[in-house]
DNA sequence: TTTCTATTGTGTGCAAATTACACAATAGAA
DNA sequence: TTCTATTGTGTAATTTGCACACAATAGAAA
């Protein structure tokens, strides 16, 4: 290696990244009966944009996004699945540029010229519990936060279609991913359970089709009763079944038919 | 451009190509009830690979692989879909070297140390009818040909990890993609049908469910009868209704459940 | 010509899943 | 104590899936 700097998790120096590519993760979370995804505002701008990287000379891509995640979240096994990635001719130019840098050994120039180069961007969709994610901006950005998906301000470049191909392909693969152990707490209610799925799909379900079915599946199991709240009948608190859940995954049998 | 050629169809100047990115085929035909797919020979070598190419700078992702496409089959409007990125550190070093090039204007030690750089590779899955296909090697083989599924000899690189994923993907979205239009020829009998089905998921359908299955979702057009051949009663040739099996794919209803 | 054989197109019965409601149970408010 | 909103469960009608039965028939065999 050649660099200015020796390779380190922080570095972020264009002769150790792997040219032209880069990768984009639409990270999603469930709170308050909707879906939100985390987004950055570029530094002393209103440009948003996802949460990204570039993929370094000494790293496979799932690692990079994996990397991608835990800098962003802070959580260290999150959940990621590659969906699309994207080529059209006219993805260049991120912005803005930095002005300045922390790291004084990292050309700015040579930098600023790196993020100016078309990309072709590999997208991730990672499914996480908000509450345990603690949202931290990159070296472009002063902030860092979740938004729900129907208030979502544009996005930089195309990363608004790559959104909608995400929430394209988790519905896709409604049935293959492991959508409620992540997006939601350890215990939670058969509402919200459904809440989380009709958010996702967009159509209303029947409740109580929807609270026999999951309870046939036998990936659930239930909880002491929930207290306080609402003046009706307490719900239970159900929690999953990891390894009955796994074993359905891999079968990829229908949660939602 | 300051290339030492001018852009054309068949030019490979690295100057001309998005860095660290390749593209890779994975071309699909149906025949005497086996998937095959189409792969090369290296020149001067038992090395086979996948059909693949690079991105122009000047070219979207998905046109680079019709492109690809085009060159390799012939055909004009192909099928394709786009199914995963392969980005692992150790994709690297397209072999063999091409010995000398029929264009003298290109670069050959540019050339050279271009195919020896890390290639992160998208996946590219193809559905195209055999008999109207015409393998075409390109300027790094000798030969191109179609290949039944079960006999593919070792594959360059990872190349026969991605022929697994397109299985997969292809097995997951099979309810979603123009498999019978694409693969069949125009006329079929309802057994052709389904031994295309069964030759993707790998399971035997039982022949009468199956048949009352695909009448019953009203995309096929009943012809006249296959006369020649066995000495049984003659089956019906069907074809596809071009409108109702869009609908239908758009849909996503079920060909197979 | 007649009979036989392999395969096609269609029918039938039963089990399982889907769908649309009905209803009793109950935590907290009135 | 009664009322209200919501939960957990039940049930009947319908659709779909699945295994198998059977008549029709093109060509081969007799």
């Amino acid at each position: 290696m050649i660099g200015k700097k020796s390779l380190s998790k922080t570095s972020l120096n264009p002769e150790d990244l792997h040219p032209g590519l880069s990768i984009d993760c639409v990270i999603m979370g469930f709170d308050l009966q909707e879906l939100h995804i985390l987004i950055l505002r570029y530094k002393n701008s209103d440009i948003w944009a996802l949460p990204g990287g570039f993929i370094r000379n000494d790293e496979d891509l799932d690692s990079a996004a994996i990397r991608v995640l835990q800098e962003r979240t802070g959580l260290q096994l999150p959940f990621l699945h590659q969906f699309h990635t994207f080529g059209d001719v006219d993805r260049k130019g991120i912005s803005p540029k930095p002005e300045h840098s922390i790291n004084t050994e990292v050309d700015l120039s040579a930098l600023t010229a790196w993020l100016e180069q078309r990309f072709i961007s590999t997208g991730y969709l990672s499914l996480v519990d908000m509450k345990k994610s603690t949202p931290t901006p990159d070296f472009l950005s002063d902030q860092c936060q979740w938004m729900p998906l129907r208030s979502i301000p544009p996005l930089m470049l195309d990363h608004q279609l790559i959104v909608k191909k995400a929430l394209e392909h988790i519905r896709n693969q409604i049935n293959y991913l492991p959508i409620g152990v992540n997006l939601l707490p350890e215990q939670f209610t058969m509402k919200e359970l459904q809440y989380l799925y009709e958010s996702i799909i967009l159509k209303p379900l029947d409740r109580s089709n929807f609270q026999k079915k999951m309870l046939k599946l036998g990936i659930l199991d239930r909880g002491e009763k929930l207290l306080e709240g609402g003046a009706h009948k307490a719900p239970y608190l159900y929690s999953f079944n990891p390894e009955r859940y796994k074993e359905l995954l891999e079968k990829g049998i229908g949660f939602i038919s």
